[in-house]
DNA sequence: CCGTGCATGTAAGCAGTTACATGATTTC
DNA sequence: GAAATCATGTAACTGCTTACATGCACGG
């Protein structure tokens, strides 16, 4: 209700709602999962988990240790049915956001340059796949739902397509130039 | 030489070296090709191109018509050598980035809500391909060279990946869940 | 001439990143 | 008990996006 969450926002309480009880799990939590379609630093979890506490979606508690301040934090009701909201929310949808150094450098080579950058494109696929079947598809399996599991493997299909595109193209770029 | 580009810096110059000569045709050509996977906005397109031109890369000329401002830019031997590094900068590979709002959703949707996601990402990857075919290949097939061909081919094939696996997805998640 | 769309550019504000600071906890 | 690593959080900067402002060209 009141004002439907912004992507930032939902996806801290999603952390939330999903087990995650301090800024620093939610951070670690983060890293290992959402992080590759959604990317957060630190200071913008902190944030939102003030704003969430202060709209009540979450439930904050002082938890310090010794010197060191710590607040840990746990969904209420109403922030699992904002998250819900927020997932339902209709409208046409958001377009999916790429951002890629390597290809925008491919764009604008010229021939010599071609191969060596669909090389270094495609090792970095290979290795993004690798992580995803060490790291993030195991954590994914532990969460609550398997919906994170779907999106993983998606993940990890996605970078397995570009490593074989990218293998393809370098076998193109390499073939002396027909005719 | 002196500094290294930055990949905003060198997208802007790259329009140029390609044939954009005024902020608005880099504006146009951008939207047409390198904006699938390097945004721009119209203040960092500008801003660009005053840096470039202080910086001897591109040299700017008054062209003024009537009341309306106006000025146009050509790339200086400089500016191609600058771009040519740019290029061809060594280092590890910069990491692919992707932010989408909808895979979000996804990752934090409960059952029901799954299958409605996924026709949605499929959808929209469909319309992207389409786009791809109608506007960007051919613009790309006038360019100078073929690289930027190659990125438009690979966008395309890419939206198509993602399509073909959303349909299969929505395919799973209907079926009543097994076992 | 008058409206509609194209061309050209800017101001202001928020979101996001880099880098750091520091205390607890484990390891040797 | 010193060093390394984990845990927790913040300050400061920068880039990008949203939204707008305005003039010219051309069809009717």
């Amino acid at each position: 209700m009141t004002e439907p969450l912004s992507n930032t926002t939902a996806a801290v309480l999603g952390m939330v709602v999903l087990g995650a009880r301090s800024g620093y799990e939610v951070r670690r939590g983060v890293e290992r999962s959402v992080r590759f379609f959604w990317a957060l630093g630190p200071p913008q979890i902190y944030a939102e988990l003030k704003r969430l506490e202060r709209d009540g979606l979450v439930e904050g508690r002082d938890d310090t240790r010794g010197a060191r301040p710590r607040r840990t934090y746990e969904a209420t009701a109403a922030g699992r049915a904002a998250l819900r909201a927020w997932v339902g929310e209709g409208g046409p949808a958001a377009p999916l956001e790429l951002r890629d150094p390597e290809l925008l450098r491919l764009f604008f080579a010229e021939a010599d340059a071609a191969v060596a950058l669909a090389a270094a494109m495609r090792r970095r696929s290979e290795q993004a796949v690798e992580r995803f079947v060490a790291e993030i598809e195991p954590a994914a399996a532990r969460a609550g739902h398997d919906r994170p599991a779907l999106v993983a493997r998606f993940g990890r299909e996605l970078h397995e397509f570009i490593a074989e595109r990218m293998a393809r193209l370098e076998a193109e770029l390499a073939r002396p130039p027909e005719r």
